[in-house]
RNA sequence: GGGCAAUUAGCUCAGUUGGUUAGAGCGCAUGCCUCACAUGCAUGAGGUCGAGGGUUCGAAUCCCCCAUUGCCCACCA
């Protein structure tokens, strides 16, 4: 009595959570030492950034990664959960830069020392954050083993695989075409741009032939001009034009081949080319060709030895190449050249045309494609090994369909731009000679050049990608390249758990990393799960400002309940919408678990947990055996999915076994026993009783025969049986609820320190799928009788009798004491009964189940008109039943290639159909009839 | 231009290899503050499973086509 009534009726997540967090941590619950002899199972979580905040994504992926590590935890696998953060090149540099502009200097001002100082304080007052909010979510991860990418382990690794890879020649250095963010200020490799289709215009400009004067004249008189029409979506480029193409076949331009047009504006001549790549079927035809600023064009150029010509400068404005347009910023050039143009009669035309428009993904600025120097991984003889390991299996997608987004990325790879013009990331490990110009790359810094012997050394300015050092994080982390036993037994992981919005961004690139140095795939598994999206169905981001903070979502509800939420309604791989009735529904799941542990701490309080040995099948009820069966398949369907990573299929068989089966069905049954009623059902008499004529005939007189036992050993049974059920419901539950389950088994009796460390449940052989197909039956009938109860308007205080007529000893034996409301009439397995009953439909109401029939005196309570409206619905569902199991088997090809038994099944269904309306006619013949109606007898 | 997903009750979603009567939560209706829980209990109403073909004795499920929505990829200027 203490204990329940020390509970609250509701349960309230911030007076536990912390405390139980606290408890795990300080008492290395998530720490795991290396030990050979255990089986491992191990993850490394996505590292968030550094200086960012948890939101909703996060909190489902690392939900879920909690859920395995928790359920391989107390499966007994030695579980490592390897957290740590990432330092975020672009965005914490944008924070830190934005930072300084508030105190009114800049990066600038302070110089690259300065301002990796202020960088570094940066992640030391923040970097606390996310780890801290993560630990609020219940993550059980590994503390002691956190990781940041630039710390001195990663870096090294950094180090080796970028020499590795350099002296290897997959690393090389070279002018290309690149994406350049004018915002960032920093070039980004093709994955950061995003492709948004714009509305945007088709120009047609003329090139005039350049056998013709374009001198000064050239105005006005521009009608006369032949040449070449193109078209383009970006005219300013047109500064940097080096020639005009068009397809060899094409007939239009055959005279103009090889001669030269020339650029308006600009007054430069330029040759006409062929190039089968151009598409005569769009626009005029002809191309206009610039290099420097076009990925095609780039191409192109180097196929016809063409220059470069670069207009933009960093900030993306025009540069001295642009001649009068200098200085102007793109939007500007474009509306002057346009301008420019219309007045020199060279605008031939303007059309509406989309076009996707390639915007950084940081920060959504316009892309410019330049030419420059740039670093790049080779990414042809990566990317082999890696689609083979995913081709043949060595590493396995779930869902498996994203196997096919990333082997179709890897198939039409580029190479990896992998030099960032920031301060904040790995310096790239490249060391230029000032006296003989000799490139030096090397794990440790040179101190002088191996050539000249010179000392003055300059390392290269740039940092690498973030994403260089996310690749190596599977190895890195576990302290490669030294060789650690912990890479022993924990690489490769078990699984990577992740979003899809970033298999190319760093699942692909840790596989061809793990691969290269470690001759082994990083994971076995890749489980992808979807977005976050709001009850709309939009995505939520920062710019629509339908985001919603986790931790708020924590503050109201708890991390259980969020967690919960997070996990469960959807199918992996699938987006999941996120709203408040969800937090609500799931809320009060918790609240039911709660309150089911407060009644079994009512009974359980000095309740001896010795083991589930006492429980001999011989001693229990059959409401006993059937929720222990119940309980085990439960159990054994959960452990299957979560071992096919479908956690949310796992957390709605336990969210309907707990709330419909455990709850509503069992802990009412076994009420009466715990409160020492002693209401037991019969299972010795079943087990005697056959299942000869569907009518028992042995002489059951009411409750005497049930209690073969004592209320008192009836009572311990049920307690064993419900301690048994709930606590192996709180371990099965533990991975989805940890707070709330740790704090309800904390006031269980139990063994051990922690749920979290207890055995995942095991069957102990209590599955009998007959049972709880019987109990499935018998539920259908006491619904049938609460049905009947609730059409009849009878007082809940009042007890229903019935009378139950089935071929099944077992399920009226369960009927005993199944439920509080509702008990068997005396003798009423008399087959005289049945027909007094069904011979006096105004009597008794009744329903006709699967091999069952239930009678309800109704003993005056019969409303005639709702009788009577109830039969005609009745009689009218039946008439169509009827005319379609009529139909049906009067079609031959039903009756002759179905299987025997499906025919005979059905054509006794028709019969029983036909006796039933049969039966329902004459009902309503005889409430016609009736007058008055007497009662059955005094209830 | 390719590819992938989704389309099932008013809403949000399940539905395992084709097989009795297609499920849940929320919402709704009716009745209940029954000694774990009103964040609850009981009962009920509500579905031509996006449209159209096909395979099959039998299709929400397999095949074809179409439509709508969302997402990803793509160097048609």
């Amino acid at each position: 009595m203490a204990l329940e009534a020390s509970l609250p009726k509701t349960y309230d997540p911030q007076a536990v959570e912390k405390k139980w967090y606290d408890f795990w941590e300080e008492n290395g619950f998530f720490s795991q030492t290396v030990d050979l002899g255990k089986k491992p199972f191990s993850i490394v979580m996505p590292p968030p950034n550094v200086t960012g905040v948890l939101h909703l994504g996060h909190a489902m992926d690392n939900a879920q990664q909690d859920v395995l590590a928790r359920f391989k935890r107390m499966q007994g696998y030695n579980t490592l959960w390897l957290p740590g953060t990432d330092h975020a090149g672009i965005a914490t540099e944008a924070k830190v830069t934005e930072q300084l502009a508030r105190e009114g200097t800049s990066r600038e001002e302070i110089g690259r020392e300065g301002f990796m100082e202020r960088a570094w304080a940066w992640k030391r007052e923040y970097g606390g954050n996310i780890t801290g909010q993560l630990r609020r979510l219940g993550a059980s991860c590994d503390w002691s083993r956190e990781r940041f990418t630039m710390d001195e382990g990663c870096s090294a690794a950094v180090r080796r695989v970028f020499a590795s890879l350099y002296e290897r020649g997959l690393i090389y250095r070279g002018n290309y075409i690149i994406n350049w963010c004018s915002k960032c200020l920093t070039t980004i490799s093709d994955i950061e741009v995003e492709h948004v289709e714009k509305p945007g215009h088709l120009w047609h400009i003329r090139y005039p032939a350049a056998d013709q004067d374009v001198g000064e004249g050239l105005a006005g008189a521009a009608r006369g001009f032949a040449g070449v029409v193109v078209a383009t979506t970006r005219p300013e480029t047109m500064l940097g034009d080096v020639a005009v193409a068009v397809h060899p076949d094409d007939e239009r331009y055959q005279h103009l081949i090889g001669k030269h047009v020339i650029l308006p504006l600009m007054n430069r001549k330029i040759p006409v080319i062929a190039d089968a790549y151009v598409d005569s079927s769009f626009g005029t035809g002809a191309v206009k060709i610039t290099p420097a600023h076009d990925p095609n064009d780039y191409d192109m150029g180097l196929r016809h030895g063409l220059e470069q010509i670069s207009i933009l400068d960093d900030a993306g404005c025009i540069n001295e190449s642009g001649g009068p347009y200098g200085g102007l910023s793109g939007q500007e050039a474009r509306r002057r050249v346009v301008a420019d143009l219309e007045a020199l009669g060279l605008l031939e035309g303007v059309e509406d045309h989309d076009h996707a428009v390639g915007q950084c993904y940081r920060c959504g600025t316009v892309v410019e494609p330049r030419v420059s120097r740039q670093w790049f991984v080779r990414m042809a003889p990566l990317a082999e090994p890696a689609m083979e390991a995913v081709k043949q299996g060595r590493i396995e997608f779930v869902p498996d369909r994203f196997a096919r987004i990333y082997l179709g990325w890897l198939e039409n790879i580029r190479d990896w731009c992998i030099s960032r013009q920031l301060w904040w990331g790995h310096r790239i490990p490249v060391w230029y000679c000032q006296e003989c110009g000799a490139e030096i790359c090397g794990v440790e810094d040179p101190s002088s050049c191996p050539q000249c012997r010179g000392a003055r050394l300059e390392q290269d300015k740039d940092v690498l990608d973030t994403w260089f050092s996310s690749a190596l994080w599977p190895f890195s982390t576990m302290g490669w390249p030294l060789e650690t036993e912990e890479l022993q037994q924990f690489y490769p992981t078990s699984v990577l758990v992740t979003g899809r919005d970033i298999i190319f961004f760093w699942v692909a690139r840790m596989i061809f990393m793990g691969l290269e140095f470690m001759g082994d795939a990083p994971f076995d598994k890749v489980m992808i799960h979807g977005l976050i999206l709001d009850r709309e169905g939009q995505k939520m981001s920062k710019t629509l400002g339908n985001g919603i903070d986790p931790l708020e979502v924590i503050d109201r509800y708890g991390a259980d309940t969020l967690r919960f939420m997070l996990l469960t309604g959807n199918t992996p791989g699938n987006d999941l919408r996120f709203y408040a009735e969800k937090l609500d529904a799931t809320r009060n799941f918790l609240n039911k678990i709660w309150n089911a542990s407060r009644f079994g701490l009512m009974h359980l309080e000095d309740f001896e947990p010795a083991g589930g040995e006492r429980l001999s099948s011989d001693c229990l009820s059959l409401a006993d055996r059937w929720i222990l069966s119940r309980y085990e398949g439960i159990a054994e369907e959960v452990t299957r999915r979560l071992e096919d990573f479908d956690l949310g299929e796992a957390g709605r068989l336990l969210y309907e076994f707990v709330w419909n089966e455990l709850c509503d069905w069992y802990i009412e049954m076994a009420k009466p026993r715990l409160y020492g009623r002693g209401v037991r059902s019969g299972e010795s008499v079943a087990a005697e009783t056959t299942e000869t004529t569907g009518m028992s005939e042995s002489q059951e007189t009411g409750e005497a025969a049930e209690t073969s036992e004592s209320p008192e050993a009836a009572m311990g049974t049920a307690r064993t049986v419900l301690y048994t059920v709930l606590e192996g419901s709180l371990r099965l539950l533990h991975p989805f609820l940890p707070f709330l389950t740790e704090e309800i088994w904390q006031h269980l009796p139990h063994e051990g320190e922690t749920v979290m460390l207890r055995p995942w449940p095991q069957p102990a052989g209590f599955r009998d799928e007959k049972l709880e197909k019987d109990m499935e039956a018998l539920i259908e009938v006491i619904r049938a009788i609460r049905n009947i109860r609730s059409d009849y308007g009878v007082a809940p205080s009042r007890k229903i009798k019935a009378a139950l007529f089935c071929a099944d000893a077992g399920v009226r034996d369960l009927m005993r004491g199944a439920s509080a409301d509702i008990e068997l009439m005396a003798g009423c397995d008399d087959m005289t009964v049945l027909d007094d009953l069904a011979n006096k439909p105004e009597q008794a109401a009744g329903a006709a189940l699967d091999g069952i029939q239930v009678f309800v005196p109704l003993r005056g309570l019969l409303d005639l008109d709702k009788e009577r409206l109830k039969i005609e619905k009745e009689l009218a569902a039946a008439g169509e039943e009827e005319k379609r199991l009529a139909g049906k088997l009067k079609n031959p090809g039903f009756v002759n290639k179905a299987p025997a038994e499906v025919v005979a099944g059905e054509r006794e269904k028709l019969a029983a159909v036909q006796k039933r309306l049969e039966l329902l006619r004459q009902r309503l013949l005889t409430i016609d009839k009736a007058d008055i109606l007497q009662p059955v007898d005094q209830g």
